[in-house]
DNA sequence: TATAGTTGTAACTATCATCGTTACAATTAT
DNA sequence: ATAATTGTAACGATGATAGTTACAACTATA
């Protein structure tokens, strides 16, 4: 398995809207260019930004807007937007046999190690924000 | 996404292996009455289990035994066994515009951020042993 | 050495998520 | 009114997951 584009797509997204607000209008065609996915797709993971309060989409008018300031915004802030994970990140076995004693407990005794990898996870990606992503960008731009 | 069941299921045919060792032949029809799934599912699993050296298995006369105590064995060793994700834990869009300067870019400015994020899960899952299972389950078995 | 139990694996199916596409009603600025 | 754009439904293709049946290959032991 590997975690969704659409968190990858929505990066791109998000700092390609920040990176061109002044010049271009921010369409999901202006955006789908850029990225090079169908608008449909883009206007998909608009629509998860803006359900997490992330950007404002203009209807009719078109465009895009960031809400916050990019470094108000972490990478899990996004990743829980464009729904990479929903609930627990490891799939547990449905159904163990309750009547081994290894079956019966088997879920006890993992869920809190599961459980740490999960917060490590996240951890890790509430740590990075758009404004270092942008930063980087600048300094590759400025060069 | 979520991650592979196939994880916690290599972990629960771990820890039953050992926990049985001494009183019943571990065959995979055993196994998938502890976890109840198929026999082959779980033939499948050891099969990856031994290809990373973690168990042998007895064919022909049947039966699965870990090659190793179980401190010296971590969940990332099993996730890296039964292949959870190969490669990169991040799918990025496939080809982003090269004349656009965040097209161009953002495969570069992300990858760094990507494998930390990678990192941190994979550490976490480094610092988890089985014997840290084990004794979690013989504590309960105890009481 | 024949047998019973077991493994390894191929072949197939069902289900689901992902990603892409076309199409079109609803919306908005001009 | 018109032109541009969004929001969304309805598909389809692809690939991963998980399950199943079937059977050849292997091994201990009776």
């Amino acid at each position: 398995m590997q975690i969704s584009s659409r968190f990858t797509l929505a990066v791109h997204i998000l700092i390609c809207i920040d990176t061109f607000k002044d010049e271009y209008k921010t369409t999901s065609d202006f955006l789908a260019s850029s990225t090079n996915v169908n608008p449909v797709i883009v206007r998909k993971i608009l629509s998860q930004l803006k359900s997490a309060g992330l950007v404002t989409v203009a209807r009719g008018s078109g465009g895009a807007s960031i809400t916050r300031s990019l470094d108000e915004i972490t990478f899990l802030d996004i990743y829980n937007a464009v729904d990479c994970v929903e609930g627990e990140l490891f799939h547990f076995h449905e159904s163990p046999n309750e009547s081994c004693p290894v079956g019966r407990n088997i879920h006890l005794i993992l869920d809190d190690k599961l459980l740490r990898v999960q917060n490590a996870l996240e951890r890790e990606l509430s740590s990075i924000k758009l404004s270092d992503v942008k930063g980087d960008l600048n300094s590759i731009l400025d060069k």
